[in-house]
DNA sequence: TGGTCCAAATTGTGATTACAATCCGCGACA
DNA sequence: TGTCGCGGATTGTAATCACAATTTGGACCA
């Protein structure tokens, strides 16, 4: 395996190649571009991103930690499957901290802030009517977050909640994968009002319908069929 | 640093060093073992663990993940420090999702487990009448646990509970060794009570009292003065 | 034909090494 | 005397190597 000596130094020698990893698969993670089941090698990460074991190791041990991969018995690390009390854990939780997220963020919410996360959610709707999935899952998540982390505070909140998010994110590609787009519906238009009349209760409210809504899309019927197998 | 070729193999080969690391690690944070403010270093802890760096390092990153250690933008990694604003998010999110991992742990309880759980309490209780910080902390974290974890569900909201308690253990350590156990109080009683009747909602406002009685303890002007420094 | 067992390949773990960035303290200079 | 700058020491990062455990595939036997 050899390097070509000049590549390595290129744009900033801070930030560690493991965090670069760590980026990219949790990305991949949350919109969906990994299977429920699938079996993830270090050395076939390393290989297919050109590094070597060690920041490939830090990378999936952090995920690892973050319950967004799973360590088997055997020390391999594989994508989560889902099951219906796991997916009914995972919903709760949500329900519980993401309304207080939100409530917490909407001090800081500035005119730029709710244009941004408008705008989030009109790319949103587009990509319903399109039928993208991907692009869906991509900005359904930057519109929870861009409102979650508005706040300075959330230190606490927020990394929780991402854990949430990284943990169901490949289930409910497949899901999508399989229902299409068709069948959401944009829940997000009574969290905007409530932020433009600063509507505290409002905003816990429409942000725990639109987890209701995600989760009641969901019938347990359908849990069976998808990603759901023996853990 | 040689090593006799005697110990390695012995007991179990199947869990791996960094797991023990990481698990000696975990429980002196919760129970505070660690002050705020101190540093972590990879070699240190290698010296002192017998050990190389490799699997050090791989617990040091699993609890960084977890929020339990703050890897500065230095990459050096430290025992976080407290701050209000921190502080009141651990607390909020306790208050969201202890008592909910309680109720869901409800419909498990066996008499066992209850007499378990009793044990822990009168465990407790005397270690405040001794003033024992130590025997306190671990058996008050034994009494949550034994609690949440009885119900086979809770993969999801256990894990975040415990990221929780790795947040504000070294913190706690800090208080309760400046107004010593005396101020405490057991507010365990009405959790007891509620699980022998199995009354979920008398339950749900055991824990939350628990937790914010905990809360109460602790003055703003308190925070100021013992771990909260800097970020 | 079906099950068992052994060997090769795959995979994760841990130690070692080399290296770059940061930190710390001493000394020179204004 | 105070401050800036330089050099050694400390520390985290990444690559590489050796090794043990698991998995996998097929051959062999009943």
């Amino acid at each position: 395996m050899d390097e070509a000596p000049s590549g390595r130094k290129a744009g900033s020698a801070r930030e560690p190649v493991h965090d670069r990893i760590y980026d990219r698969l949790k990305a991949r993670l949350i919109t969906g571009g990994f299977m429920p089941g699938r079996a993830v090698t270090l050395r076939g990460l390393a290989e297919e991103l050109g590094v070597s074991l060690t920041p490939v190791r830090a990378a999936l041990a952090r995920l690892s930690a973050e319950r967004a991969l799973d360590t088997r018995a055997s020390r391999r690390v594989s994508v989560p499957t889902m099951t219906p009390a796991r997916f009914s854990e995972l919903m709760t939780a949500r329900q519980l901290l993401e309304p207080e997220a939100a409530a917490r963020a909407l001090p800081f919410i500035t005119p730029e802030k709710l244009a941004e996360i408008r705008g989030y959610d009109i790319a949103l709707e587009a990509a319903i009517e399109r039928g993208d999935v991907e692009s869906y899952m991509v900005n359904n998540h930057a519109f929870h977050f861009a409102l979650y982390s508005a706040g300075s505070s959330s230190s606490v909140l927020l990394p929780l909640i991402e854990m949430l998010w990284m943990q169901f994110g490949p289930f409910m590609r497949v899901v999508y994968g399989r229902l299409g787009t068709t069948n959401l519906v944009d829940q997000h238009r009574e969290a905007l009002v409530a932020l433009e009349a600063r509507d505290e209760a409002a905003l816990r409210a429409a942000i725990s319908a639109d987890i209701g809504d995600g989760m009641s899309l969901i019938g347990t019927g359908l849990l069976e069929e998808t990603g759901a197998k023996r853990p």
